[in-house]
DNA sequence: TTAGCCGATCAATCATAGCG
DNA sequence: CCGCTATGATTGATCGGCTA
């Protein structure tokens, strides 16, 4: 179970060194975070939300309170902060990631960095 | 807005260069699996073992490498071949322990 | 059949380390 | 000391698979 070989796709037979292989060519959809508000207006897709302080201020405090959102808890606090449902949703989904990757590996020294004077 | 970074400090200030035997190390596994660079959890765990990092720090190497590679192919055409050379000598080691093995327990 | 979740990854960006 | 590149980490969002 192992042997790869992955097709070089659209390739030549052999080349000298560092083919082109499928994974190079990937590339992701541009993120949709249009709001059916704005289909005339810019700042709709292609770009990636940044978050202002008081949203992940408010969003983290929810996440404290509890770790998985209901429909009508992420509606409010999706209105509240003036974001999509999808967006909450997703970064909901992002922070309990965050969290269990802590858990998991941040089961080590913590405290008593060395340089403490 | 400016005081808006105030991601406060986030981890990354204090960020460390990987020793250069773990970006060694790296290197030759990415290199050598060049048509598909995606070390599995277990591959993942071994390598950082060996490079004396986090799993999750071996998963950010692979993850910018593999951007950051195809991003720019020719910029690491170079560190290619070089580890492309590494590999396959050490492969002919391999195999000639291999067949020197194989004579000493085949007559 | 479909929406939410998980796990992995992408892709852009941040802040620092390192080199000339 | 300065400017620019190399690099590790962070994170909003996407992809594919699975399940309720």
């Amino acid at each position: 179970l192992s042997e790869d070989k992955e097709s070089p796709s659209t390739s030549e037979p052999s080349a000298p060194t560092a083919r082109t292989f499928d994974w190079m060519k990937v590339k992701r959809n541009p993120p949709k975070t249009a709001k059916v508000s704005e289909l005339g207006l810019g700042a709709s897709g292609g770009l990636r939300t940044n978050f202002t302080t008081r949203q992940l201020t408010e969003l983290e405090k929810e996440f404290h309170f509890n770790k998985y959102l209901s429909r009508a808890r992420r509606v409010e606090i999706a209105a509240t902060l003036e974001l999509n449902e999808t967006q909450v949703k997703i970064w909901f989904q992002n922070r309990r990631m965050k969290q269990k990757k802590r858990e998991r590996e941040g089961g080590r020294l913590p405290p008593a960095p060395p340089g403490c004077s | 807005v400016m005081i808006l970074r105030s991601r406060f400090l986030d981890a990354r200030r204090k960020r460390r260069n990987f020793s250069k035997q773990a970006t060694e190390i790296l290197n030759e596994y990415f290199y050598s699996h060049l048509s598909n660079p995606y070390p599995s959890e277990e591959a993942k765990e071994e390598l950082a073992k060996k490079c004396s990092i986090t799993v999750s720090q071996v998963s950010n190497w692979f993850g910018n490498k593999r951007i950051r590679y195809k991003k720019n192919i020719g910029k690491f055409q170079e560190e290619a071949n070089l580890y492309a050379a590494k590999t396959a000598v050490t492969a002919a080691h391999a195999v000639a322990a291999a067949v020197q093995n194989n004579q000493t327990n085949s007559p």
